[in-house]
RNA sequence: CGGGGCGUGGCUCAGAGGUCCAGAGCGCCUGGUUCGGGACCAGGAGGUCGGAGGUUCAAAUCCUCUCGCCCCGACCA
């Protein structure tokens, strides 16, 4: 392709949104263009990457058994009603009408549409198992849209749907799916992490999460440098902890006007955060909990709903707290709660004595409460948020806490959908059965994203060769010099048969095509210049910055012998 | 949805009631010079200053409302 009939515009100055390098070398490098938040155009260099990704995710899904269809973006409600998700799945549910009235939501994911196939289809287990798949944009009215192709409201998406007569044979696809994943990530040459997290909306009881670490990442991750662990934040457990557990004192209480923060209480009675214990209180599928955590600690929401079982939960709005707890927000505490709630204690808590707590009476608090001497203890579980710092749950070593770009999750559904949408297929026995589903999703546009992310340096992105718009690209220095012309004539026409190659032929000054070709990325340039009177021409490796003087006619032999020496690394 | 910020030629931004108030640099067009790291000279095109309303003799500039975008948080495959 020659760069002055292709459209490639790239920015001089850098966009406004630096904060994320990938949207911004994305944005200057005339990848991709916004039209609104969220919503991107792919531009040819980008839509070219774009390409590469996903036929890598088609190749991967293939192999792995998966059979390609294409399901539509435009889902009539009652197929969501069936589910139940046409309520539950939230404001991020694009829904519109047709013009005679009729529901419509533009679908955000694809259950729904494949168990309403796979039902039609699929009547017998000789049919299973099966893995439906296809690639396609999807569409989420995310409340904030960030990073670009990271977080848009409508993106390419993955996804493929198994359908297996029992767990045994979900097991077998799930794990299809995982090793098809990483080889995935690894062709794109990604970093990445595949970690325990929960499931969201789409529900499931096993998921996996793969994630791609990057300090610009959205989801934090808990890692164990010396075993590995690894997990989502939001449910990553923690070892246990040597706590200060206090002295059995007998219950008192204090007079705190007006002081609701943990930190306004601990600086009033002089102790310290880590003795007041902060009372958290919950609905759970519409049953009040209360949730209780050292005061120097968070919550973590995604572990206590998964120790009570909660489908959703919901923090107590006001009017509930002061029903439950006879007080105003802020002095909440475990101590004659007024209704019969469920008590969920850390398991840190769990061994103080003599902390402070909320006295569920408008300005006091009480001081020396005991748990389980003051208090009934419906469970002890873990469920504070991790720092980093903590010890592993594996190890007992560091826990350290990084950033990622969640790339794909992969979950096993079980039979949760085949059960409410009446998707039965025929057993060996001749009973009837619900398919035993499992969802794999992955984001195309998101590896975009996040392969810009890792591959770059200050001067541009350096994409790895397998996701690369072009393989090399020629850069003609001085396009009035003849010589020079000619010469990159031949190279282009020699190299375009046995590569792709982009080739710089505007009439630009040699600056600024050095400085797109290092903006761009493309992995091997080659430059045509003022050496060409000695028969020479240089051939350098964008990632590297190495460079070689090369004669003319063993410049396909370098290129060729260069580019499968950087496809191996 | 809370908090903060920003909307002025294609891009990055300056201008904070009037008279150099509609500008600069880049890009673009014409002509010429140049040609190994975002060249130079000369000429030129291009904006109802996000929108609506208001204050004023006078509004990019002050006020109100509104729309859009960015960032932090909440939320979230």
């Amino acid at each position: 392709m020659r760069l002055s009939q292709y459209f490639a515009p790239t920015l001089r100055e850098d966009p406004p949104e630096r904060d994320i390098p990938s949207l911004r070398l994305l944005l200057k490098g005339g990848y991709i263009r916004r039209i609104a938040a969220g919503v991107y155009t792919f531009l040819p260099l980008g839509f070219a990457v774009y390409k590469k990704v996903e036929n890598i995710v088609r190749e991967e899904m293939n192999r792995a058994g998966g059979i390609e269809i294409l399901m539509p973006a435009l889902n009539p409600a009652e197929l969501w009603e069936e589910s139940e998700r046409w309520h539950t799945f939230g404001p991020e549910l694009f829904k519109l009408k047709d013009r005679t009235g009729r529901d419509f939501c533009l679908a955000p994911t694809h259950e729904e549409v494949s168990v309403e196939l796979v039902r039609w289809a699929v009547k017998s287990y000789r049919q299973l198992p099966l893995l439906i798949y296809h690639i396609q944009t999807k569409f989420r009215d995310e409340p904030r849209p960030r990073g670009g192709l990271i977080r848009a409201k409508e993106f390419v998406m993955k996804d493929l749907y198994s359908f297996d007569r029992d767990e045994k044979g979900l097991d077998v696809s799930f794990e299809k799916m995982r090793l098809a994943y990483e080889r995935i990530l690894k062709r794109l040459r990604l970093p990445y992490l595949v970690l325990e997290a929960e499931a969201g909306p789409i529900g499931g009881k096993y998921t996996l999460e793969f994630t791609v670490p990057t300090p610009s990442g959205e989801d934090e991750v808990v890692l164990c440098r010396s075993c590995g662990y690894a997990s989502s934040r939001s449910i990553a457990q923690r070892g246990d902890v040597d706590v200060d557990e206090g002295e059995e004192v007998p219950l008192g209480k204090v007079h705190t006007p007006g002081l609701t923060t943990v930190q306004e209480v601990t600086s009033f009675l002089s102790v310290s955060p880590s003795r007041i214990v902060k009372t958290l209180l919950y609905m759970a599928d519409g049953k009040p909990i209360a949730a209780l955590v050292r005061g120097d600690r968070e919550l973590s929401e995604g572990k206590l709903a998964l120790f009570v079982g909660a489908k959703a939960l919901q923090m107590a709005d006001e009017e509930t707290i002061r029903r439950l707890t006879g007080a105003p927000m802020g002095f909440s505490g475990p101590v004659n709660l007024k209704e019969k709630v469920f008590i969920v204690v850390d398991k840190e808590v769990v061994k103080m004595r003599g902390v402070v707590t909320g006295a569920n009476e408008e300005d006091f608090h009480f001081v020396g409460v005991v748990p389980g001497r003051d208090f009934p203890i419906s469970l002890v579980a873990d469920i504070a948020l991790v720092n980093s710092g903590d010890p592993c749950p594996k190890c007992g070593s560091t826990l350290e806490i990084i950033r990622g770009i969640e790339v794909g999750h992969i979950f096993k559904l079980g039979t949760e959908y085949s059960e409410k949408m009446g998707a039965y297929f025929q057993d060996e026995d001749g009973s009837l059965k619900p398919f035993v589903m499992g969802c794999y999703g992955l984001g195309v546009s998101r590896l975009v994203s996040a392969s810009a992310e890792v591959h770059h340096d200050e001067d541009g992105l350096c994409w790895p060769p397998s996701v690369a718009p072009f393989d090399l690209i020629i850069i003609l220095v001085n396009a009035q010099d003849k010589q020079q012309r000619e010469i990159a004539e031949g190279i282009y026409s020699q190299l375009s048969s046995i590569m792709s190659v982009l080739y710089d032929d505007r009439e630009e000054s040699p600056g600024v095509k050095f400085k797109d070709a290092d903006l761009i990325g493309i992995p091997l340039q080659v430059v045509v210049g003022r050496k060409v009177k000695e028969g020479l021409v240089e051939i350098r490796v964008r990632k590297t910055r190495e460079s070689k003087d090369v004669a003319l006619e063993e410049i396909e032999e370098k290129a060729l012998s260069l580019w499968e020496k950087i496809r191996a690394e």
